[in-house]
DNA sequence: ACACAAAGTCAAGTAAGCTTTACTTTGTGT
DNA sequence: ACACAAAGTAAAGCTTACTTGACTTTGTGT
């Protein structure tokens, strides 16, 4: 699964900590999400959602994988 | 975490069996989902929300619960 | 009343998400 | 070259998602 948070937190300048923070989750959480260790929890990304006011969707891609 | 998939699955006809099969797990997680004991992982929120032909948003329903 | 399909539930196990602590690597400024 | 911030990585532990197997409950048709 991939997704936008390093180009979405560069646009804000923001560091992994900072989305951290905003997300309620830890700095490895985000930095395992974005180097695509796992898949957040479908909660986590509604909350990323929230904070950058997209869509799931236009944050995470599927892309299909078994 | 509501969500619409006993609805979804009442506009089709469709076994809470049936939807397992379509989303590729258990009979039991389709049911515990539904049941509210516990939500999908994101990538069977994604596949759900691919059979149903909607966005995520309009199948699970997040309500802000801390 | 009986039979059957669908739904609900429980227990025990595996796998994935997430935490904390701690360390290494990379990039930037001075 | 040095210092510092940000990013990356790893181990151990806990929680949540999901599995299989088995059983109970509910609803419908006959």
């Amino acid at each position: 699964m991939k997704n936008r948070l390093k180009v979405l937190r560069a646009e804000r300048n923001w560091t992994q900590a900072d989305l951290a923070l905003a997300l309620d989750v830890s700095r490895q959480t985000i930095n395992a999400i974005e180097t695509g260790k796992f898949d957040p929890s479908l909660p986590l990304a509604f909350k990323a959602a929230r904070v950058f006011q997209l869509r799931i969707e236009d944050i995470f891609d599927d892309e299909e994988g078994a």
